[in-house]
DNA sequence: TCCGAAATCCTGTAAAAACAGGATATTTCT
DNA sequence: AGAAATATCCTGTTTTTACAGGATTTCGGA
């Protein structure tokens, strides 16, 4: 039985990349390609593919809302992520919202086959390089935020002093501060310099 | 006379998928393709390309530093700038660094083949949406900075002090407070936080 | 309902960064 | 050779952060 595949991806010579590589394989069925979210959700109201292979970073919908999307009208559908980023926070939530797996874009045919044919089975994969990303950052590295820290951390980030920030949520002074140590001892930052380079390597900011 | 064609990306689908975009063309000579930029120059030892397709962002050298490097050991060769971002700097010191012109990976086979052929007669040639980048919505500059202000940039994301630093380059630590200062005014950032999300998202440290 | 995590607030001190406003060598490029 | 850019160093003051060591309230889940 042939694996109906769909992609979705806004470089054209990505999908034209996996379409070179696949297009030999017996068992997958080429159902065809949307370059953006919205065409893609016009795509499913007419037909159905088992898999499909999603890039994480677009243009408007992304890749990771497309793919929430997606699961709430159609959770039959696996998806597989695609990213040329092997960021934990992006396959994190790509998993969170869903997906079967996810693939990085310099993966090779075997990897890419290995992952689809996973997926079809209801099972999960992750390409090694990240599941490395996940192993190397996990647990010490990734601090899990709460709702607050998150949007002070958004403000440091923006330049905004801690009084600024205060002001912003209207909340004390001292406050900000706290959650600012707080964040300090979770990235386990010497300093604000540190913290918002680690939260930014780590796309949350 | 065909045009004798590399490619240097670190992501295996779009090679592929260039390859399998190009390969009906007469006038296309394939030469074959390298994953980092050290392995472009070894090729280049022996045998010369007319074009080579470059990725901008690839893990060690950069397409950026590799088309200086190109450039300077054999100026003959025409060199394509390849991204997904369509960042004004990008584009930029591509072209500073001697590249022919800059092709968005979303291309068309159209586009692409038009660029190759310009490049082919040494003309210059930019993706529409490159221009447009260029020309429309302000994409900020990228500041140029100098070696040690990217030396004392780096240590300070780091989450090293002034006086650190300092210690750390055998200089005063005024010397690094100024380097900071400049830093700051080139970033327009207020602050310390501002300044590493700044210079993180333009991947510069 | 109780527990624990989260969010809020406080005082105080020390360290560091931000800001102002300089000066002087040393490269680098024209 | 001369100008411009770069790198170096200085004295201050003010603002902000970093660190220590607390406390109370709120709220969601077991």
């Amino acid at each position: 039985m042939k694996t109906r595949l769909f992609i979705v991806d806004d470089h054209y010579m990505v999908i034209e990349g996996i379409r070179s590589l696949l297009q030999q394989e017996e068992d997958i069925e080429w159902m065809g390609h949307a370059t953006n979210g919205e065409s893609c959700l016009a795509f499913l109201q007419r037909q159905e593919p088992e898999v499909i292979l999603m890039d994480i970073s677009m243009p408007g919908m992304s890749g990771i809302e497309l793919c929430k999307e997606v699961k709430s009208h159609y959770p039959g559908i696996r998806i597989l992520g695609l990213s040329t980023f092997n960021q934990r926070s992006f396959v994190e939530k790509m998993i969170e919202n869903g997906a079967s797996g996810y693939v990085l874009k310099n993966a090779s045919k075997e990897e890419l086959l290995k992952a689809i044919q996973a997926a079809k089975a209801f099972k999960t994969y992750l390409s090694f390089e990240a599941v490395q990303g996940l192993r190397s950052h996990s647990e010490k590295d990734l601090p899990i935020l709460t709702r607050r820290e998150k949007e002070v951390l958004e403000w440091i980030a923006a330049g905004l002093t801690n009084l600024e920030i205060a002001e912003k949520l209207f909340i004390s002074a001292t406050t900000v501060d706290t959650h600012r140590k707080n964040l300090m001892i979770k990235f386990e930052a010497k300093n604000v310099a540190a913290l918002i380079h680690l939260a930014s390597k780590a796309g949350l900011v």
